[in-house]
DNA sequence: TGCGAATATGCTAATGTGATCATAACGGGC
DNA sequence: GCCCGTTATGATCACATTAGCATATTCGCA
């Protein structure tokens, strides 16, 4: 074993690396929601949303269940909240910048 | 705005979704390294590494200086640590598992 | 100035990802 | 059983990512 588990962590933050993904783990954090909801909530196309399910529950972050006509999804990893938190805090210390790969020396 | 700052989220998550990438990150953590360090620890084509390295900076997630004919490298953003820590706990928590796809309906 | 070590950059091929559209599958009520 | 609402899946296209190779750039030094 040459990679630790660094693959598998690899994996995982690539899996939240999606704004709808985040969104989706961010209000499964608050309480357990059925597809619908998340949809009129995200405003995006259906078929779009459920390949993002898909992502999620190829990853055993969140399970579903059938309640009647519809699903319910629930989070399996209560800790990818706490991954949330550390990214929105490195976010806010980071500031805005994104695209600029040119000073990257510092000035002197 | 309605994507408060989940984008600039999902990129940093996303760029920090690569084995190599986070190696170099948790390396970083602990001092600052120049490229031919880390390309000896992490045995990978030089100019591979170099790339990876353009993402960190093109994020600013880190910076460079050059030291005589080397380039040192160092983390602008000392949060990113928290959130790989935040990262294998969940793994530890959520088990092997990764490609599996069926019993997403818990067994009753 | 010319050379060699260290690093960056450009190009390409392979693969992965995300959105959209169409269609399938499932459950409930009539 | 049939129809409908809800969700999943498959196919496709555009685009991004990654690795590898070749080449350029930069700096120190003889």
């Amino acid at each position: 074993m040459g990679s630790r588990s660094v693959d598998r962590e690899a994996d995982l933050l690539r899996a939240l690396g999606h704004t709808t993904r985040i969104r989706v783990i961010e209000m499964l954090t608050e309480r357990d929601t059925c597809f619908c909801d998340m949809q009129s909530a995200l405003k995006i196309e259906q078929a779009t949303l459920s390949q993002h399910l898909q992502v999620l529950r190829r990853m055993r972050l969140v399970t579903s269940r059938k309640a009647g006509t519809q699903t319910i999804y629930r989070l399996t990893n209560l800790r990818l909240g706490a991954i949330l938190q550390a990214a929105t805090a490195a976010c806010a210390t980071g500031e805005p910048a994104a695209e600029a790969e040119d000073l990257q020396l510092e000035p002197n």
